[in-house]
DNA sequence: ACGCTCGTGCGTATGTTATACCCAGAAGTA
DNA sequence: TACTTCTGGGTATAACATACGCACGAGCGT
């Protein structure tokens, strides 16, 4: 241990590759449990992972994992990060909405491929390589624009929080239509019918114009639908600020 | 229940002992065990929530709850939706802005105030009664404007997706901060620390910039100015959608 | 060659958890 | 009175994270 870790979370250390081990290579590596955990939750879901699973995955024992990693949050953090992976370049010559609307594309199309990351209980703000890795890239896409850092910063968060809940919504709604063998659809139709039979009229009226308008029951002209018009109606905003500032 | 207490919030009921009914009814009630797992949840956190610990607040036998909930992720659900309760009314003769805008800050109050629940993994889309009062708090927020049925669902979600991830952020470094046992100034000075020692500017060169522009050392001059800030500019956007339709 | 230490994997043991299953008394009903 | 139903409880099980100490092998200094 060097003096940059001190008093750094070990999670931190292993996944920024402070904790390089000079062996040559022993049957278990950082990597390789990581990895194993990862195709773990991406094949039978974040509960599935355990300790004793992830080891049985890959042929050792349940205790032996804990010469790499402290906790099991230690290894999900790391798992998540190892699934963020590097985001993807930025588009070039477009100018930051491009930059952000791809950021945002790009973040949700990971979050669909790998539901299981959404569902990893995080609680400490990002910190680890690949998600600053993100950050980077959204940042970026800011780059010779007006807005003040805070700005971009604040920018980010709201991206990616956009990402985060429409993922973690669409997820839910696949995830309730797999658990009762039906597709998408449907599951979107039954959770209609279910707020129609809930849900008063009488004590919520707006809700009941909602569910009588049939927008439940009918499905998205474009997938994502609702997400891009969220995030369109924020760029758009974001928009008027810079050209607000641009000619005063 | 006697016809007195038809309609009267149940905390009265409660508070003015009219549900007292000694020796008669069970000792164990829902409302009673999501009380306690409320209660447990307030004080010791999310993960003291066991139903154990629920029963023994109570004076129970653990399983004895079983006979009042299905499973623990349903007791959690009900806590949840128990914690959220009714949505303030809607500030009259105000627009769809302030109407969206106290609903976006009571809903991140809400949070604020009872941290854990933004813990409790959901994996269902809302529907709980609480959570239709809310979605109906906010639909009927946009009233009268000329949004469509499935832009005002859409903007429900991206507002409370905003709420939702930036109150999960100032937990995080809440939770951080109280672990540390330093103030929440200090935990975000140490986050952009962290920042700074840990992101290579070469490898990150807009996250290097931000960290240069010392933001993550700056206080916010207001608290959630970039929850604010977030939340003004999608309404922007949105302000100008409505706009260009109302004038074609 | 010989101990010594350290790195690495393992097995056992403990405490916590959710929850299945069955028992006992009480209360209402035929 | 007999019977069923309702409510609470206790016991048992299985999964889980993880503390702790043992064992084996590699390098290293003597």
């Amino acid at each position: 241990m060097s003096e940059y870790e001190e008093g750094m979370p070990s999670v931190l250390a292993a996944a920024w590759g402070l904790r390089e081990r000079p062996g040559k290579g022993p049957r278990l590596t950082l990597e390789r449990i990581v990895a194993a955990g990862v195709k773990v939750a991406a094949t039978d879901g974040l509960s599935a992972v355990s300790m004793g699973r992830v080891a049985r995955e890959l042929g050792a024992a349940t205790m032996s994992l804990y010469r790499h990693v402290t906790t099991k949050d230690e290894l999900l953090e790391l798992m998540v990060d190892a699934a963020v992976g590097q985001p993807p370049p930025l588009p070039p010559g477009g100018g930051w909405r491009a930059g952000l609307t791809s950021f945002a594309r790009a973040y949700l199309g990971l979050l669909r491929r790998q539901p299981w990351v959404i569902r990893v209980p995080l609680n400490s703000p990002p910190i680890m390589p690949n998600q600053i890795a993100w950050m980077d890239y959204g940042l970026a896409a800011m780059g010779g624009t007006v807005l003040r850092q805070d700005e971009r910063l604040s920018t980010i968060m709201i991206v990616s929080g956009i990402v985060r809940s429409w993922a973690l919504l669409s997820a839910d709604i696949n995830a309730a239509a797999q658990a009762g063998g039906v597709t998408t659809e449907q599951s979107t139709f039954g959770y209609g019918r279910l707020l129609k039979r809930l849900a008063d009229p009488a004590r919520f009226p707006a809700v009941g114009e909602l569910v009588a308008s049939g927008v439940l029951e009918t499905p998205d002209a474009a997938p994502d639908d609702d997400f891009e018009f969220g995030l369109a109606r924020f760029l758009d905003g974001l928009e008027a600020l810079i050209r607000s500032r641009e000619t005063p």
